[in-house]
DNA sequence: GTGAGCTAGTTGGTTATACAAACTAGTTGT
DNA sequence: ACAACTAGTTTGTATAACCAACTAGCTCAC
């Protein structure tokens, strides 16, 4: 997959999950990979939950683990559901666009 | 419009007009803002130009304008229609896994 | 004929983001 | 003791879009 067309839709797809129900990284990580984006990696998705909760998006809560190390759950603030509408609109602003033009280019280009 | 989500988008929306017929860069501007990219500006535009160009993903040739200065025009190389189809099928694959996680993010963390 | 405004393209520096790689540290099982 | 898994952190790198300023040709109003 070209990392390229990750940017920024990472950000919102991270907040998406989050509001679905709170849950902690790596867990995150996981349900994100089930999703396609399968080479997902921490040092990827933690950066932008540091980010995403210093910009007050998300909220974290260190949670004792009934096996292993503790685990940080997130949930969604609403200051995060507003930038996920913005998100969804732009997204679905974006994929109008390009559908267009493929479909454009592919009514010219290839059959003549 | 969040210029993240276009990291990547644009050169292949570029590949994708330039595959339906030969213009040059100026008129592609325009055409990509037609297409919904209304900010879009010619310093984001050109240096794309140049690299596709240097990668041999389409070829320029300076054409005389009845008006105004001399134009590039650039058309699509086989390595530029290779390029396309992986680009599309990145995008599907794309748009397959964010519309998945707005589906099922709406099916529950909004309606409770 | 001079300057404004459009056309056409170039360039340097800034910023944001995904990722690789290496790390700390807790727990379980052998 | 040690490996493997869980959970999270951090440093550095590559890439791409954009801002801003620039060169240069042409047309038109004044």
């Amino acid at each position: 997959m070209n990392t390229q067309l990750l940017k920024g839709v990472l950000e919102g797809c991270i907040l998406l999950v989050i509001q679905q129900e709170p849950i902690y990284g790596y867990a995150l990580i996981q349900k994100l990979r089930q999703f396609g984006f399968e080479s997902l990696v921490g040092g990827t998705v933690y950066p932008i939950l540091q980010k995403l909760e210093k910009n007050g998006q998300i909220q974290g809560e260190m949670r004792k683990s009934p096996e292993g190390p503790d685990r940080k759950y997130f949930e969604i603030t609403e200051v995060g559901k507003g930038t996920i509408q913005q998100f969804i609109a732009e997204w679905q602003q974006l994929t109008t666009n390009v559908t267009k033009i493929i479909k454009v280019a592919n009514d010219h280009g290839d059959t003549q």
